[in-house]
DNA sequence: CCCCGCTGGCTAATGCCATTAGCTTTCTTG
DNA sequence: CAAGAAAGCTAATGGCATTAGCCAGCGGGG
């Protein structure tokens, strides 16, 4: 009866697998069951190494969402001024493409109301301050801030849902569907900007 | 040994009312134990009248996009030219936000790719036909048609997720910025038609 | 009026999932 | 080397959907 060697980071490692390999319902799909499975080892097994689903769900978002920033941040390494909103929000949706189920992770569930999530919580929160820095970096008067901010983040997020269910009918050209819907809102938020300032 | 008296239509009513008791999350969460409970009668008794849970679920969403139609042929009736998308907008967040349940019915799952589920979808490419024409009233271009339309149902959709969720941490007026990207997003669209029909 | 059959309820059984309890074996450590 | 902690296991429970098969009430036709 030989041992599999898990522990907390390999459990987590296994189920972002059965996240990675489950497109957009892969978050959505993770089950105790299918991690298990690939560490070839039965259901309660798991239970030593963490509390359950739903803190594994939660383990997998913080993952996510550390992924989420560092990504954020390398974009920022990368961009100043005014390039900077939209080349977040190239980087948003390009991870959200590129793991669907990660990207459900971090947005899908709510984690604002889980009193057990604020590790999570608090990740995202310095990803959304992130994206206020942009918007400030484009010159949006500091009371329109939040609104702001609340729009990019509704644009890019509903952009990126919709397309990740397939939402999105028609077969024409969905990247430049998203090239003008940032275009537009970074014109939008340029002009608040000189209307303001001048 | 009374009879409950049910049929389609009414299970499907009461499902509907489990949809409407449960927030935000009372699609995901609609159970055939739940409709069941309400129509006081074993759960296996429910598939003399509906195929099983897909099949309700469909059956609640066909409901919810007719509904979701017939808000926004109201809207229509009252609102013409510039009017009518900042009108679409806001009769469709009122309906999440009064019921959000019925909202995620719709855009939640992906009927998109279930093949049993053309009535819904078909119903869903009327409404979207209904945004195109409202676009098209704010005199945007033919070749800019389907781009406005993603972006206007991106910016919508993505904000009505991220407040239903309870995404938007700060307590700040939440109305005023949906007025903002709605100004935003009419704005942008009617530049777009002047600088091209001018 | 009665009987027959359809229809709408039921119980029982199956299977999948999460979770808990309690056992055993293996590895580590003193 | 012995003992205990750690990591696996099986068994049991409970929630869910689904299928099979049974039975009673109600309607229409003889």
């Amino acid at each position: 009866m030989p041992r599999a060697g898990l522990d907390r980071a390999a459990v987590v490692d296994l189920a972002l697998a059965v996240v990675d390999d489950g497109g957009p319902s892969g978050f959505a799909d993770l089950t105790l069951s299918a991690v298990a499975a690939r560490a070839g080892v039965a259901v309660p097994s798991l239970y030593k190494h963490v509390a359950g689903l739903p803190a594994l769900r939660r383990e997998v978002a913080l993952v996510c969402v550390d992924e989420f920033e560092t990504t954020l941040a390398a974009v920022r390494a990368r961009c100043t001024g005014a390039d900077l909103l939209p080349a977040y929000a190239r980087a948003i949706r390009g991870l959200a493409l590129r793991s669907p189920g990660r990207y459900q992770a971090v947005q899908g569930s709510s984690w604002m109301h889980d009193p057990d999530a604020a590790a999570v919580r608090a990740t995202g929160e310095r990803v959304v301050a992130e994206l206020s820095d942009a918007v400030a970096a484009l010159g949006v008067p500091h009371d329109r801030r939040i609104d702001a901010v609340r729009a990019v983040r509704a644009a890019v997020h509903g952009f990126v849902v919709l397309e990740l269910d397939g939402g999105f009918g028609m077969p024409d050209d969905v990247d430049a569907s998203f090239d003008f819907l940032v275009a537009g809102l970074v014109g939008g938020l340029e002009r608040l900007a000189v209307s303001s300032g001048a």
